[in-house]
DNA sequence: CTGAAAGCGCTTACAG
DNA sequence: CTGAAAGCGCTTACAG
């Protein structure tokens, strides 16, 4: 040591008031010089919080989720907290594992971002006396706040868009594992159809998987119809990029032969050939909406967050007019 | 409690043959019950391991950084170990933050995934005492260890593949920022060209940034050379992208024109018009292997880890034989 | 402004 | 097979 006890070391290294300026000083030069640094787990045994919060990811490979957890992080760290990253893949055995490691962590908060996560999952989750915030997912328990996009307006945007070109068959390729997203996303679609007093033919609605995969081959039904559609929107932009493929491969050309809208507005999606049509989900923003009401929780905030995110229909050349040639 | 000592319950618990069978089983049951679960912090403090790691990235939301992490993440669940993550964003402050965050959590051992990472920031990092494994990044310090793609090799190969497709005129589009993965993909280029004796013009290497944007601007002055490239070996997939809308936006076409290779093999490459020739990089299991590295070392292994990775080339539709009519 | 004491919730020798 | 004791490294009233 440095001529003082622990205690002081204690209050200095945080800068207490209540420490002589130079006293501080000389103990925090000391610490730097030595390498000193405060272990966590002590100080969290006795404060309580852990500083900490975990974040629940179906998938981290998938770039929706990784802008989002990129906005996550980054005001995590703007505010001194460290965040431990879960995969669950969406299997059970892997979100009870993810669930009981958050408890001994003894986590602060809990974020859950995910297009598709087990139905009886967060209620797992909820269970712990944990402030949860949902990112894009169903609101099932009290414990749980939300940031949603506003699936519905946005899917009916985008299929009015198709609807104002003139198009008439316009299919939707949703995502079998969307579960509260896919069902607000073909809502959207419905209401346009309506509101314009177009007929819903169920033929034109396939599910994939939220992949390339999967939209690739729910497509290749829906060109092989007798009347095909001449648009098709997307659950999301991945399932886009399978969608145009499968079409490519048919021989037709986007956006003559068949105009295609996607969903999330990846990074890569204007740079696609052709550059896609797509409702704007700011997910960056959404990931750091999503930490600030769980800063607000913490902050003592106790009325219910639910916040509703607007989307953006960004229109690109992936869409046409409808012509009579088709 | 349940009749016993805390020291009971904490053997019950961990399954210690030290204690009678059906006491065991009552305690867990009581535990299960009550919804007790031991704090990870109060154990740490005793046992001297966090069975936590690092993670450092410089973006999490980069497809690549992504499938590494998601690699990395599914390995340490394996092994009961939580996973920190970390976006240092290439920012010097942010680095410093990261790596006091890391000490003060006392992690068990670090992972650093980068394209392009701080040239003082693994120093930081190997300064505390604790194994650290770098992925596709230099090897400056001894505590460092690393699994790496081969990127020498992999470029060979790409560059060679256009070679053999009879181009001579091969533009290289490098990423400023992506230091030693730039230099050694650049070398393979270089060794390539050399190889199969092509003379090697300045004049058709550029450089972006990495992503779509920078390679896009950085693909105009190769095309308006007097004698422009007829096929470009790009530093990653991201900057295919941004070459390959830079191509079309000249009225070029791809493979036609002008052939593209990219080097990562992101998901969506194999999705695009035209589909992608790359350098396919096994980000998962790069990751995976990563995570079993720092295992070792817990587990006593003393000597080096120095993995090399090989990549393959991806042969799809991005590139073709060069014809006269270019 | 500083020190002595208690305690956060565990694990693990040490006894028995 | 179980208990009593010590201790991991901090923070924070409580005194002075």
């Amino acid at each position: 040591m440095a001529g003082v006890t622990h205690s002081t070391v204690s209050r200095a290294l945080r800068n207490s008031p209540l420490v002589r300026r130079e006293t501080v000083e000389r103990i925090q030069r000391i610490a730097h010089e030595a390498g000193y640094r405060a272990s966590a787990a002590a100080r969290s045994l006795v404060t309580r919080r852990s500083d900490t919060i975990g974040v629940v990811v179906t998938n981290i490979a998938d770039p929706f989720v990784g802008g989002v957890v990129s906005g996550i992080e980054e005001t995590a760290d703007q505010h001194g907290l460290s965040v431990f990253l879960a995969n669950s893949n969406a299997e059970p055995e892997r979100e009870v594992r993810v669930a009981r490691m958050f408890e001994e962590r003894r986590v602060d908060g809990i974020i859950v971002t995910a297009s598709r996560v087990g139905a009886q999952y967060v209620p797992l989750l909820s269970h712990m006396q944990v402030p949860i915030v949902l990112l894009n997912n169903q609101h099932p328990s009290q414990f749980a706040h939300s940031v949603m996009i506003a699936n519905v307006q946005a899917s009916l945007d985008a299929t009015r868009h198709l609807i104002v070109l003139a198009h008439r068959r316009i299919a939707y390729l949703g995502d079998r594992y969307g579960y509260q997203s896919d069902a607000e996303r073909y809502a959207g679609y419905r209401q346009a159809l309506e509101t314009h007093g177009l007929p819903f033919d169920p033929l034109l609605v396939a599910y994939g998987d939220g992949k390339p995969e999967g939209a690739e081959a729910a497509m290749a039904p829906l060109l092989a119809l007798p009347q095909p559609p001449t648009a098709v929107f997307c659950y999301n932009d991945l399932s886009a990029l399978g969608a145009m493929r499968q079409i490519r491969s048919r021989g037709l050309r986007i956006p003559v032969d068949i105009s295609v809208v996607g969903f999330d507005d990846l990074h890569i999606s204007q740079y696609l050939n052709p550059a896609l049509t797509t409702v704007r989900q700011p997910m960056r923003q959404m990931g750091r909406m999503a930490m600030e009401t769980l800063l607000q929780i913490f902050a003592g905030a106790e009325s219910g967050h639910d916040i509703k995110v607007p989307g953006e229909l960004i229109v690109r050349q992936s869409t046409a007019p409808y012509k009579e040639s088709q």
